[in-house]
DNA sequence: TGACGATCGATGCAAATGCATCTATATAGA
DNA sequence: TCTATATAGATGCATTTGCATCGATCGTCA
């Protein structure tokens, strides 16, 4: 937990000196970047980055207000909608990659070997969707 | 990163689930039981816990107001003062510990072996205190 | 078809966080 | 000693989070 507090503080940090937006923002960038024209809908990225609910929805507010995402009625749901990534927002995505990267890069990748990784990785791995509480 | 959001969320609604206070509060409760009757001065809760300096200041004062810790002027530093934790801290930290430790337990204690604790503490030892962005 | 519970997403309000700044005391240097 | 600078901790204000709940549509089942 400490570890992990500590390295999400420098990536925000190296991003704000940077004056790019906050790591929330590249999650679900990242995402959409990824679904590509077809877009995800909120509750998709709900699940994948593990926001909150009401914090997607107001994420993505926020994100369309600026112009980085657009929002698109789906067909075959009255209820719904699409998110898709704008130019712009692919843009976002890429400079902040270039600093995020960065930050992984010297705050984990110089100090741990491949092999190193590949452990740790497999390690964290075993941890996920850890079974439910009793 | 996600596999420590999880976790921490995990953790949160457990304590949340039991009635108990945030994570955080014992964090601060856990650094001060450890000074004893000595004490600490918030700054360096400040450096042990990672939190921000303010949120340190408001923290001490809902636990003050709720009566889990005491502040009390320090001699030899005019600005300063020392922070102790009450009987009621330690009993708040003792019945967070019983559901916060077996979230622990579950989370990852059961997913592991021993082996594979020390493998990973060791690795994540290696990222602690990581050198300055460029 | 009509009623009912479930799901999608938004939002009002309270609490917590982040940022900048402030007050007060301490320390160092001319 | 007097002044300048640094440090400890608090706080006003804006933003974000958390919680509960809402409105709307969907799916199911009588």
């Amino acid at each position: 937990m400490r570890v992990s507090r500590q390295l999400l503080e420098r990536a925000e940090d190296a991003l704000k000196d940077s004056g790019l937006p906050p790591l929330a923002w590249y999650d679900v960038l990242h995402e959409l970047a990824e679904a590509g024209e077809g877009g995800l809908r909120p509750f998709q990225l709900t699940e994948r980055t593990l926001f909150a609910q009401y914090n997607i929805s107001r994420l993505l507010a926020r994100l369309e207000a600026d112009g980085q995402v657009e929002k698109l009625p789906v067909a075959d749901d009255g209820r719904g909608q699409t998110i898709r990534i704008t130019g712009k927002g692919r843009e976002t995505r890429r400079r902040m990659w270039v600093v995020y990267g960065r930050s992984i890069s010297e705050l984990v990748g110089s100090q741990l070997s491949n092999d190193d990784l590949d452990t740790l990785s497999a390690l964290l791995g075993r941890l996920r969707d850890p079974p439910a509480l009793a």
